[in-house]
DNA sequence: TGACGGCTATCAGAGCTCTGATATAGCTTC
DNA sequence: GAAGCTATATCAGAGCTCTGATAGCCGTCA
């Protein structure tokens, strides 16, 4: 099957202009898009743990240490363990860290608005239904 | 805008869906989804150039340096200098090279298969199209 | 009680990707 | 010929991502 064909060249390209779009967005802040994306979740679910959050992130706990880790040296979320289970650590937004995240979701929130305004409800529907079938069609029985 | 309204999500999931599901395919011939493609664009056009490479697997310069360092490490590749263009250094598939491109090739034909047959002739037009525009809406005036 | 399974967290290491900076070659223009 | 532009290649460094491996905590169940 020749290069240009391939429903994967598409889907790449679109990810990785979004990508580069996003860097751009948030970079004012201070913030990689993982961070970003992270501060995001965390925003809407505080205490959450790690594990948690990688799922939510769909990276492994491993790739979410690694952005953490990162996160808590620029005192951006800050970790404390959990009451009753003394394994977790729950992760929580600190002052910076709210401050960091608004500056940066002003403007990832404009690449999203962008990015939606292009197409008409119907159309978003049924590109999301599309795209849910190649999600599904990867998964299923891998 | 909520987490799960973003178009940018479902956008993430099935690149990273897709992703994983590659490299589990490419796994068994020694290689990554990167060099993978790498070795798909050298397949098609012996001889090429490392910035030409990058276009071609959208990546910076600097990334494929990094790849075909790897690649020529395991003697996958060669470089030599270009005739006349001293400054460029023209890249090839070893033998070693394409058999393991073969071998990964075989089975990421299969996935990216499995994706198209996924849908009817015109579904993917219609996907081909709906990614085209989120790629222009992002891209243009950026 | 103790073994097991499942959850948590993290270290180690390889590889990809970016930004920023540097050096060289070739072509165009003055 | 020198200046400047463009394209090549690569080093340096930060960060993300994965696989593999290790270790601790908590529940269930034999």
């Amino acid at each position: 099957m020749p290069f240009e064909e391939r429903l994967g060249g598409d889907i790449k390209r679109v990810e990785h202009d979004l990508m580069l779009v996003k860097q751009q967005a948030v970079r004012p802040a201070g913030l990689t898009v993982a961070q970003y994306a992270t501060l995001l979740v965390l925003n809407e679910h505080p205490g959450v743990s790690a594990a948690e959050l990688a799922r939510r992130c769909r990276v492994t706990p491993q790739t979410m240490t690694t952005i953490l880790r990162n996160l808590e040296a620029a005192d951006l979320i800050a970790r404390v363990p959990h009451e009753v289970h003394r394994n977790v650590l729950e992760t929580r937004l600190t002052e910076a860290g709210r401050a960091a995240f608004e500056v940066a979701d002003e403007r990832a929130s404009a690449v999203e608005r962008r990015l939606a305004d292009e197409f008409s409800a119907e159309e978003r529907k049924t590109l999301r239904a599309l795209l849910a079938r190649c999600s599904k069609a990867l998964t299923d029985q891998a």
